[in-house]
RNA sequence: GGCCCCAUCGUCUAUCGGCUAGGACACGAGCUUUUCAUGCUUGGUAGAGGAGUUCGACUCUCCUUGGGGCUGCCA
């Protein structure tokens, strides 16, 4: 019992939270869940100026969509500060700590206290991911644990709610390594047992560079924002500096859980990859179930009346295997669902405007006239404008019909589509498209 | 500047002294005798540089170079 993994999440709720922080987040609770650990969330909001509720709403929001549930209360810092300062007395009695006029950086003087870092000796610890760590303790200057107005920093208020909450493993980002010099030094003060360990390294953007507040696209909320799949963003995530030992890539929760060690997290920092996260996305969103796709397809179109229940599995079926993200949907349904659809330019061009086309399409029509209603089908279609070919490539047929019934260059198979809008709407909009749009 | 960490295809990675260096994304070609996809087949691209240890080094050691982190009354 007592030797139970605990392990925290302690984010600063001083902007909403990306994917590097979230990544953090990710290992630490499939740490907890694959020993059968606690994983604790822990906000460290002891940054009065620039801590904000949105941050936190926005923080939950974020770990409810990722599936990251946590085991106990959330724990907020703030709330610690009496026993933070409690600490500290007793850090100026053992003489670990003391109190001195200092000036800050922005100007302002008065007295803080300072923790006493030991003057000799090496301090070491083992690195989970990193190795075996070491630096001189001289290397390291004394730093401030009580600001001037009193209220506890950082360092002091993390150790003390570590120990409080009884974490064993502590798995934060790497630019967290030089502090873990400065907490080993408060824990043995304090006479507290050292956790382990467990450093990550960061998430670089495409430049290579650390990503910044200022990479928007970073932003948790805008994965989902942009209608990617929580189970997506958590798996790519995941492999940024893991893998299960095989050439697996896709991997269910109770894969990952299984399998995931802190041992095999890479060292070095990683490249975060949109177009493979965009792979993944798709991956994802193949393997849903039928009727998980259909109700967010069908969520996310609001003319969705009307339409028998076999129209739409018929529809989902051709949308799913290739719909990258959720947010494509409403586009590639708006033909289906409304008349009011839009051409591209681009297709119009390209398969609409030039010569011939409208004596085709005309064509066409006439033909699809004569289709009897019944006999309305993909096959029964596709045989009719393959004998149009008379095997030398339908291209000259498909191109144009595809654009005039959906105004798009892409999307489901051409015969299904028109299966799906029926004889009337194939056939007048061929008609107003070939008159509109052809010379 | 000082201290600490890191280094395999463009990217994510496998390799834990035997490598014709494997996989995935991306990219190219082809097939699925229709588009957009999916699926399948296939191609090219990698061990930063230099010493050393060793029968043998991508794997171990050192140096150089390059990258990153920290060096706050932020976290």
């Amino acid at each position: 019992m007592s030797n139970e993994v605990r392990v925290r999440f302690a984010p600063s709720p001083t902007g909403k939270v990306h994917i590097g922080n979230i990544r953090a987040a990710i290992y630490n609770w499939l740490f907890a869940r694959h020993t059968g650990g606690r994983f604790l969330l822990r906000v460290e909001d002891t940054d009065l100026e620039r801590s904000t509720p949105e941050a936190i709403r926005v923080l939950f929001e974020c770990m409810e969509w990722l599936g990251l549930d946590w085991d106990e209360e959330v724990f907020y810092q703030t709330k610690n500060v009496k026993r933070h300062l409690e600490v500290v007395d007793r850090l100026l009695a053992s003489g670990h700590a003391y109190k001195v006029e200092k000036t800050s950086r922005d100007g302002k003087t008065g007295v803080v206290t300072m923790f006493r870092m030991p003057k000799e000796g090496t301090i070491e610890f083992d690195d989970i991911v990193k190795g075996h760590m070491a630096k001189k303790a001289e290397d390291i200057q004394d730093f401030a644990i009580v600001r001037s107005d009193g209220s506890p920093i950082f360092h002091i208020a993390n150790v003390v709610d570590d120990i409080d909450q009884r974490v064993t493993h502590i798995i934060r980002g790497d630019d967290h390594v030089e502090n873990t010099f400065k907490h080993i030094c408060i824990f043995r003060a304090l006479g507290a047992p050292v956790p382990k360990y467990g450093h990550l390294s960061m998430i670089v953007n495409q430049q290579g560079k650390p990503y910044s507040k200022r990479d928007g696209a970073a932003f948790v909320g805008e994965y989902r924002e942009q209608g990617y799949l929580p189970e997506a963003l958590f798996n790519y995530l995941l492999l940024l500096g893991w893998n299960p030992g095989d050439d697996r890539e896709v991997l269910t929760r109770e894969e990952m859980i299984e399998l995931f060690e802190l041992e095999k997290v890479h060292v070095t920092a990683a490249m975060f990859d949109p177009k493979k996260l965009a792979w993944m996305n798709g991956e994802y969103i193949k393997r849903m179930p039928k009727d998980v796709f259909r109700k967010e397809v069908q969520s996310r179109c609001a003319e969705s009346a009307g339409h028998s229940d076999d129209w739409w599995d018929y529809l989902c079926d051709q949308l799913q295997v290739r719909t990258k993200f959720l947010n494509d949907i409403p586009a590639a349904c708006r033909c289906f669902l409304s008349d009011d659809y839009e051409f591209d330019e681009k297709a119009v061009a390209k398969r609409l405007a030039k010569d011939g086309v409208k004596a085709t399409l005309l064509d066409l029509v006439r033909r699809f006239e004569a289709v009897a209603d019944a006999d309305w089908t993909a096959p029964t279609l596709e045989e009719l404008v393959k004998g149009l070919s008379q095997g030398n490539g339908m291209g000259p047929w498909v191109h144009p019909i595809r654009v005039a019934v959906s105004g798009r260059g892409e999307g489901i198979g051409l015969f299904e589509m028109l299966q799906l809008l029926g004889k009337a709407k194939t056939v007048a909009r061929l008609r107003a498209a070939a008159e509109k749009y052809c010379p």
